[in-house]
Order: structure tokens, then sequence, then C-alpha cells
DNA sequence: TGAAATGTTGGGGCG
DNA sequence: ACGCCCCAACATTTC
């Protein structure tokens, strides 16, 4: 662990697919926060292989979180993108659930893979796990791999000249821009396959794919034939479950993660779409975006933002594709200020997982120690009106519905909300850090309570305590015409009285940390 | 990726 | 014409 690379080889530069026609071997994907068939190095790896199978893991994981409800509704819905594109190519997405140390060998046994591949992940716990499961697989025999896809630079590989990691976020933001640019993205893989040929698993008849197994040769591509047994049980259930669009919606539905009642998700059906496709669609208008983006990101009143941070998130796009399209755009007259803020934003999703790869307590514990003192307020009614936007401060509760609403709030508005709960509602920040973690489409082991931190000050390299928002002037400076607020409060709770006076409670949360801080 | 408190300056009203 | 005061506008300091 101590390199943090699973002890594998580096391979993120994939040349074209081996051409070994006739090698069986078969390839297990394990999917995680990769939901994408585009520039995916461990499934590009896995179709060079052989056949392959992709396996997803609810997974227990102690020290990691489970995703929150909103992201589950994402998963729910980004799952079941990713399982309909690849069972184009006869390849089924396998769920399964409980400790992947456990699950990850049973599923290679029962569908007798040679190989294992996954991407990368950052927080302590996975790593820990992935790496203890690599030593396992490998011990019975199996090649497995690991990739670099979910950040443009891998933690360890960002470091001052004593070796150590950066701390601050210009220091480290300059160190990512000195390093070699970002590989290109590769590809989807020229070829797939899977144990079921293309066209019979998608039939809509999972009876005709198993009745055509073993040794089938499938019309228009003699050149293959069905492979593997769909007579074992993976993960509870008949092989042909996953081959089956009904039997997989079955499986995934008994997760329980889509909302039953009440179902408080229309909002979020209403605001996006899960998956590649609809990400890939929102990185084409990055164009439109990014004119302007310097000054516009941070007006809520207008669609200024990206929207790509659940894509991000889930890995249904992958940094480099994002990261290289802004570069394109960037080189076509573009304001390079727009352009280079936009990198700015890229570049702090980076530096929160920098952070995060040696903080596994980043969402529990204060990471300035004087902060334990804070003697927060523990006022769950104040808590509840500023979750359910009933604050009396017009510009927090529009954000606040926002976030209920959509799973999404703007950037500026998240700043303020958090300020607000955190300096002036004196709550502590893990309760506003732990509601965002569960209504936030995009909400991430990283940045959610790396951002979260650096509201409250007591994060390294955070905005200083002093630095108090005044959700007013915010109000005035960023959303003029009341346009954004209007969008998500009626005009007469808008003249409600605020739950807390601001001033005031902005001078007792100084005088709070003037006394911690000595 | 702040905002309030405090300090400075300069124009204009007025005696 | 001059000094004084007021205060807006801007700058600096402080939290």
């Amino acid at each position: 662990m101590g390199d943090g690379r699973d002890g594998c080889d580096r391979r993120d530069e994939c040349d074209g697919p081996d051409e070994r026609d006739g090698d069986r071997a078969m390839a297990l994907w394990w999917v995680r926060d990769d939901l994408r068939l585009a520039d995916n190095p461990a499934l590009l790896s896995a179709a060079r292989t052989g056949t392959v199978v992709a396996l997803h893991i609810d997974e227990e994981v102690a020290g990691a979180r489970t995703p929150g409800a909103a992201s589950r509704w994402w998963l729910h819905h980004s799952l079941t993108a990713l399982a309909e594109d690849i069972r184009q190519y006869g390849v089924p997405l396998v769920l399964a659930a409980g400790d992947p140390c456990v699950v990850v060998p049973e599923v290679v046994q029962e569908v007798e893979a040679s190989h294992v591949v996954w991407n990368r992940r950052y927080h302590r716990p996975h790593r820990d796990v992935d790496a203890a499961l690599m030593s396992r697989l490998r011990e019975d025999g199996v090649a497995v791999e690991s990739f670099a896809a979910f950040l443009l630079h891998e933690p360890w590989t960002v470091t001052k000249d004593d070796g150590s990691g950066y701390k601050v976020y210009s220091a480290f933001a300059r160190a990512c821009r000195s390093r070699p640019e970002p590989r290109e993205p590769h590809p989807r893989p020229r070829e797939l396959r899977g144990p079921v040929q293309a066209g019979e698993a998608s039939a809509g008849d999972p009876g005709a794919a198993v009745a055509g197994y073993p040794g089938t040769s499938v019309a228009g591509d003699p050149g293959t034939t069905v492979e593997g047994d769909l007579s074992a049980t993976v993960a509870g259930r008949h092989l042909s479950t996953w081959f089956d669009a009904d039997g997989f919606a079955d499986a995934l539905g008994e997760r329980g993660w889509l909302p039953t009642a009440p179902d408080w998700a229309g909002g979020l059906r209403q605001t996006w779409t899960p998956g590649e496709a609809a990400a890939r669609a929102r990185l084409e208008e990055l164009g439109d975006v990014l004119d302007g983006y310097d000054q516009r990101r941070d007006r809520p009143d207008q669609s200024g933002t990206s929207l790509l941070s659940p894509r991000l998130r889930f890995g249904e796009l992958s940094p480099h594709e994002v990261w290289h399209r802004n570069v394109e755009f960037a080189s076509e007259a573009m304001s390079s200020g727009d352009a280079e803020a936009f990198r700015g934003e890229l570049l702090w999703r980076e530096f929160a997982w920098h952070r995060r790869a040696v903080l596994p307590q980043l969402d529990s514990e204060n990471i300035r120690p004087e902060f334990d003192d804070f003697a927060w307020d523990d006022d769950p009614q104040a808590l509840r009106a500023w979750q359910r936007g009933r604050t009396g401060v017009p510009l927090v509760d529009a954000g606040m519905r926002e976030l209920w609403e959509t799973g999404y709030m703007h950037n500026r508005v998240r700043m303020v909300t958090a300020s607000f709960l955190v300096k002036n509602l004196l709550q502590d920040w893990r309760k506003g850090e732990q509601w965002f973690w569960d209504t936030l489409v995009d909400a991430d082991e990283g940045a959610n309570p790396f951002n979260w931190q650096w509201v409250a000050g007591s994060g390294d390299d955070a905005a200083p305590y002093f630095r108090i928002f005044n959700p007013h002037r915010q109000a005035e400076r960023f959303d003029p015409l009341g346009v954004y607020v209007d969008r998500w409060v009626p005009r007469e709770e808008q003249e409600r009285e605020p739950i807390v006076d601001v001033a005031q409670s902005r001078r007792e949360a100084l005088a709070e940390y003037r006394r911690v801080k000595n």
C-alpha cells in the first residue's frame, strides 16, 4: 500500500487491441465509479483480453459510507443505462452485494474468469479492499490489473520536492500544470465480446440465448461462438438473468435504491438523465457553457455551470475527456480566462481527492484540531429549517429547495448555504456535510467533505474563519434581479422573518472562532 | 471564492 | 475668499 498503486503495473496507455482471435480468456470488469464505455482503460483491457463479464457490487466496506439516497437513485439509473449499453455486445452486468473480497473471488470462480480489471479509486478504505483483493486473486492465479481513470493526476504523482503531497491549492494547481499534459482519452473498445453474442442477448428473449448455448456458432459472425456456462449461478441467480433486461431490472430493483413512499425523485427525473449518452450530450454543449464561464459560473440566475459534476462522480465521463474537450474549445478563440477558470474547477476536484487520499477521516474529523473545541450549537429545529429551506433567508432557502427538488445546487449557493449553517446557525459542519451527502446527486467522497471543511475553516487551505458570507449581500451581487430566488421561493415567503439575526449571529460566530483559535 | 469597521479624501453647502 | 462641516466614495484594516 505504501506507494498506493495496488501493487500493479501502470498501463494507462493502452495500445490497440490485441489480435488474439481464438483466445477464450474470460475477463471480469469490476465496475465502480466508471459507468462508461468511452475512455475506460479497464474495460479496454478486458476487451483486449477476451470475453467480458461486468460486475457491480453493492459494497459494505468499513470506513466508507454507502452512497446517499440521491446518489443511489442516480446509480440505479446509470447502472441500468450501462447494462443496456453493454448488453448490445452480449456482455452481462452482474449485480452482487457484500464484501468485495468475498464477492469477487466467488464471481471469478462462477464465470471462470482468468483476468480481473478495474479502475483505481482513492479513498483509503477502498484502496485497502482493492489491495487485499488483488493479492488474494493473484494467489489464486488470476491476472489482475488496475488502471488510472478517475483523476487526471493520481494523488501520489503530484508531490513537492521532498516527496510529500500538497496542502495548498494554488501550489498544487501549479504543480499539476507543470506536469505533462494529461493523456488523451481512449476510444471505446473497438471490439467487445460477451459470453452471448450481440443480437441474441438483446433480442428480448433470454431463453433463446440460453438455448443456443454452448458452442453455437452465431450467424453473421462466424469467427465467434457463444461461450461460458450459462447454467452457472452468479450472485445467487442463473446467469441468464444478467443477459435479460427484465431480469436485470428485477435484481436491481431489489437493491431498493429507488424511493417508493414517498417518491421524492420526481424533480430528479425531470432534471437529470443518468447514463453515458446523456453525459456525452451535455459535454457537447461545453463550448456554450465556457463562453463567459469565468463570470457566469458565479451567477445562479444564469445557466453558467457545466452540470458535469454527477457525470464525473459516477464516471459517465472521464476527466481526461472533459479536460481535452475544454482545451479544444479553448483553442477556438475562446477567451483564455474562461477555459482557464473551467480547468481550475477540474483541478479543484483533483485537489479534493489529493487531500482525501491521505485523510481518510476527512468527513468526520476537523483537519485543524483547534476546531475540536468549537462550541457548536446543537439545534435540531434550526438544522431542520435549513434542510427544508425554511430559514427565512431567501437565497439560503432557494438553494436548499433547489437541492431537495433536483439533487443539485449551484456552486455559489452551496457556499452561501454552507456558510449560513456553520457561521450563522452555528451548527457543526458535519451535519451539513451529511445532508449534502444524502441529497446531492454529485456527492463525492472527496469533494463533499473537503468543501465543507473548506467553508467551515477547519480544513487546510480553507477559507479563513472570518470569511463569512452575508446571504443578502451575496444575493445582491450574484442574483441581482432575484431570478434565482423567485424560481424556488414564492414571493410572499420571501418576506418572512429570518430564524436568526444574520448580523448578530455572525458576531457570535466570530467570537467563538476567536476563542478556539487561542 | 467576504464583509464590516475604520480611515481618507474631496466636493459642495454654508456662515 | 475662507474655514468648517457633512457625507459620499473610495481605500485600508480588521475580524
